[in-house]
DNA sequence: ATTAGCACTCGTGATACGAGAGTGCTAACA
DNA sequence: TGTTAGCACTCTCGTATCACGAGTGCTAAT
């Protein structure tokens, strides 16, 4: 569909036009890239690709840029030079083992990305369907209050507090946890109605608060919250990209809300890196921007890192940054000498 | 040092600055507000109250915006008449028992304010001195991966996943917590020898593996880090005072780090409602910006809910903002119909 | 098929200019 | 002595104008 010669020249102007900023015109490529060619030809091929959609004018007689399918051609050459998605892979698995459990790496990596990528670097972990738990603990931290803490396998804390009907003890709340932490590593669905039975039958003494403490247990295990952490936004401030802040502003709106991280975690389809572009995007307030994400899933768990910043992104650089940043994070710590 | 009338012209001009955003002109003083004096009057009280430090002019031949000290005076005014610091330090309390725990309450009160107030949310709780445990939990997640939960008095949990140099079951696991529990409620430092010594006596199997478990409790207890919280900061990007990016960016980076947070908390020396308004403050990044915070202490650690705005805010509904937000929290529900 | 040449377009930055808002000062006034 | 009217002066802001430069599209020559 593309001679070759186009493909080099779309190669060209997406580069260019990442490295300066500035629209390029078609004696810029010529001169830089394409030297065996003159400026002449070069117009005529951009032409040419402009009309098959790859390229377009910011306003006549300035030079191209590319539209998201022109960045597409791009993304995916460099892709195939440097398909990390092996090591990515590898490497976001043993997040788990992060010394700061996995919300402390998540966040930490979050923070990284933002900090070498000058872009806004994101992460997230989201259960799928079936999610196992692997321990529930009861703390008594009032009257009646008690605070439930889950932790579902992979090392991930949810926590909630919840009021029950009498006031329980410590020592009574122990005995439930126990009871219930016999069947850790299992999935809910699986066991709801025989820990139910089970659990009903055992301790009778307290039977409405029993129930209430299982029914506030099935709310975390049915439907566990997408966990999303978001680095540091203010480096793209900088970036003549988002020199209008209407833009700026709708992105960090969509940032900042739960929902608009669970869009992002969705959309990476496939195990290791995704890129998703301008246009591309689901969402409008990130038409013109685009995410590089590493994601795999683990634990019965999406786990995401990644950096969201303008279309006109250092793709190539962000994409190896993703990689070093899987690959430098701290396991645990091993024991270190006394 | 001011006389009656050189007051009302200062809470006139503030006032009419905070409400327009332009630099206020004494004709429009005396046409709003001091109605029974004319422009050239009013011109002379700005004159004079611009050489005591209450006023300044943006530039020559234009009108005058407060000072720092002119933003103190209208607010120390403001504050005598809607003191609500009782209020919030009996609601701030009732965090604790919000059904989301209190950093749910505390991150949802940071949203919630964000959105009402169009300025940027800010919730923390920070640990004092003499803070007490209330439970402790060890999670094993795999070989000789551990994940350690600490809940605080009050229900503020900290994680941490460490290594053990023994590969320990989960039945041990729960005997050493079990054991560690019973002290639940005291000052760590308080019982920190006996405890270790006990530990140590009980359990002879393991006892490397149970003393670097209790590092790393100590190291939890010892320096528990403050947890901050920051609501939607895009809402300020619509504001006059941020058209230019440099000041917005200084102030978003220091939002998003945990030092910046910090000192925020630090910077509430008493109970109730605290304002730090511009020049006041420590850091470079909020010069041109102000704090309005509810604080308290309870269970030995402070916790801070507040907004952080432009020097010109609209303080006098922050600050009801902020009552009502505290009012409304939900504390933990009742227990619901079956 | 490629290239040189040329007329045309459009954004950008500099400059000038007038309108408007506000001040400071002086002189008149109660 | 405190207050007010009047007036000249200052400074910002928006608009219009102009020249420049970069780039395109087209045509004709190679």
């Amino acid at each position: 569909m593309l001679t070759e010669r186009q493909l080099e020249v779309m190669l060209s102007v997406v580069y260019e036009y990442i490295r300066s900023g500035e629209s390029v015109g078609s004696r810029t490529v010529s001169r830089r890239y394409l030297t065996g060619h003159s400026s002449a030809t070069i117009r005529n091929e951009m032409s040419d690709l402009e009309e098959m959609g790859f390229l377009k004018q910011p306003h006549t007689s300035s030079g191209r840029i590319p539209t998201t399918l022109g960045y597409r051609l791009y993304v995916d050459s460099v892709l195939q030079r440097v398909d990390s998605s092996k090591y990515s892979k590898e490497w976001i698995k043993s997040l788990g083992e992060h010394h700061k459990g996995i919300e402390g790496a998540l966040e930490s990596a979050s923070d990284i990305l933002s900090r070498v990528s000058n872009y806004v670097g994101v992460a997230a972990v989201t259960p799928l369907d079936k999610v196992k738990f692997q321990r529930v603990d009861f703390v008594r931290l009032g009257e009646r209050n008690v605070l439930l803490l889950v932790v579902l396998q992979g090392g991930l804390v949810h926590q909630k507090v919840t009021s029950l009907p009498w006031d329980m003890t410590q020592e009574y709340l122990d005995d439930l946890s126990r009871r219930i932490n016999v069947f850790a590593g299992c999935e809910w669905t699986e066991i709801k109605t025989s820990l139910k039975a089970y659990i009903m039958e055992e301790l009778q003494d307290y039977k409405s608060a029993c129930a209430a403490a299982l029914r506030e247990l099935e709310g975390i295990m049915i439907s566990p919250s997408i966990k999303a952490f978001t680095g540091s936004m203010s480096h793209m401030l900088n970036l003549p990209d988002f020199q209008d802040l209407s833009r700026i502003q709708a992105l960090y709106e969509f940032l900042e809300q739960e929902e608009g991280m669970a869009e992002l975690v969705k959309s990476c389809s496939k195990e290791g890196i995704n890129i998703i572009i301008g246009e591309e995007n689901e969402s409008p307030a990130m038409k013109r921007s685009a995410l590089v994400a590493a994601s795999t899933v683990c634990n019965g768990q999406m786990t995401m890192i990644g950096v969201v910043g303008p279309e006109r992104m250092d793709y190539e650089k962000v994409i190896t940054t993703i990689d070093r940043v899987l690959r430098t994070m701290d396991p645990v710590p091993e024991e270190e000498a006394e």
